[in-house]
DNA sequence: AAATAGAGCTGGACTAGTCCAATTTGGGAG
DNA sequence: CTCCCAAATTGGACTAGTCCAGCTCTATTT
């Protein structure tokens, strides 16, 4: 017996770590509450809290504001390359897609979405929010921005389908050339809140700026992953 | 004037998000002591750490390990459909890398590796361990396992060079198909020393397995870089 | 001028609690 | 059996410290 012993909060992130893999704490099985975990490894919850947060981080685990701890489900798989989108991708990976509209209005666009859209100062942009689910987790916090000159009326259609439909469907708009831009950060405020996660929650921001056929700039997303909720995989031919 | 209760947490990250910004504090310059802060903002040290965590997850600022804390430099452009190694891509964007070789022997594969490059187990292969640094700083650790069939005697050269130059003056060999995973995860111990920051801090794992102009496995690498350190960008063609 | 020993800082890790707000849950009324 | 309210429980946020290891810088020595 050494003295030298693994930190405390590493010893904690390995038990749980085995329980988990070992398949004793099932995915999506919640955990003890804190205070009982805190007891169980005889610590601090502070500490304890920690070593749940270093798991969180590798995303083995995550929490629902509020609601306790859960073991995390498998992550989705994510190709920019191939056209898709969110209902088709989750769909075919056996999991149940869901999505509910936040908002949806026309807006002045922040100078932020006139440059990627390259509008002129003070042009007005649709925004729709969007939340979206894997398995009625909360995993996606979108916002999209339209240029309304290609979408006339495109708020009094059922905007929790996909949107890529509704651009074929009713305007006969196909998407084109495609930009992703994907950062690794945390969720801001509102993303948090809509996602019911504590804000400052790690997070893969993705900004994807959208052509149609024809090379127009017809619209863009910025979207909020959970950072655990997805793996990206591109294949790069020769 | 928030509607919510300003959290403690919340005020002092938009305080010194502020000053950042604003380029109080420039980048690549340390703050203040924690003991410091803590009083600046007239809390505790706990408080004052939460706070500094949330900068560090959004990537405006970063520790390192028992010196102290720092503002973050601009992130590096990666973009993975680009054939671009090391070097050639941060010198690209007027910075300045640096490489060194942490390990470089002949060993078992693992059975991840295994699987990876397709060989029969128990099979030998290369391991080259190395740091790498832009503008001096610690940013990507890499694990580069190459099929020992295809490299003979690669160990012998300077490997603080790129492997894909080596590959291509030594060998004849350039890289064809590539595939990607991207997942953001934490550091795990042995990549968290090399990159002398704190173990559990967030990280993207790429894994790159590299096939050659012939489509044979040649190698494969398992890259562990810095969260703060690079935006990952992909152009889709038509 | 270079090497070095040591003191003082700095972050890392942890303890032992408190107060609050939201969520759950259990029990009683209808 | 259902619905609703109150109590118990849980996570969220924070205070006020302690002890330790590694880095840095200074002052002294060689």
């Amino acid at each position: 017996m050494r003295d030298e012993a693994p930190r405390a909060v590493t010893a904690i992130c390995r038990a749980l770590q085995e329980q988990i893999e070992r398949g004793l704490l099932p995915c999506g099985s919640q955990l003890p509450a804190e205070r009982k975990l805190s007891e169980v490894f005889d610590t601090t919850r502070i500490t304890l809290r920690e070593a749940l947060g270093q798991l969180e981080a590798q995303g083995l685990i995550y929490r629902e504001e509020r609601r306790g701890w859960f073991v995390s489900p498998p992550r989705l798989a994510y190709n920019p390359l191939v056209r898709s989108h969110f209902h088709a991708m989750v769909g075919e990976q056996g999991r149940v897609p869901a999505t509910e509209v936040l908002s949806a209005r026309l807006m002045p666009a922040s100078a932020e979405i006139c440059q990627l859209l390259e509008l002129p100062a003070l042009s007005s942009v649709y925004q729709i929010r969007r939340a979206r689910r894997i398995d009625g987790r909360l995993v996606l916090y979108v916002e999209h921005y339209l240029n309304p000159a290609y979408f006339p009326g495109i708020l009094d259609f059922d905007l929790t389908l996909s949107l890529t439909d509704l651009y074929a469907s009713e305007y006969g708009i196909h998407y084109g050339r495609v930009r992703f831009d994907m950062v690794p950060t945390a969720l801001h405020p509102e993303a948090a809140a809509a996602l019911k996660v504590a804000p400052g929650s790690p997070a893969l921001r993705i900004v994807r700026i959208n052509r149609d056929q024809h090379g127009r700039l017809i619209d863009c997303d910025l979207e909020f992953w959970r950072h655990d909720a997805l793996h990206v995989s591109v294949e790069v031919p020769d």
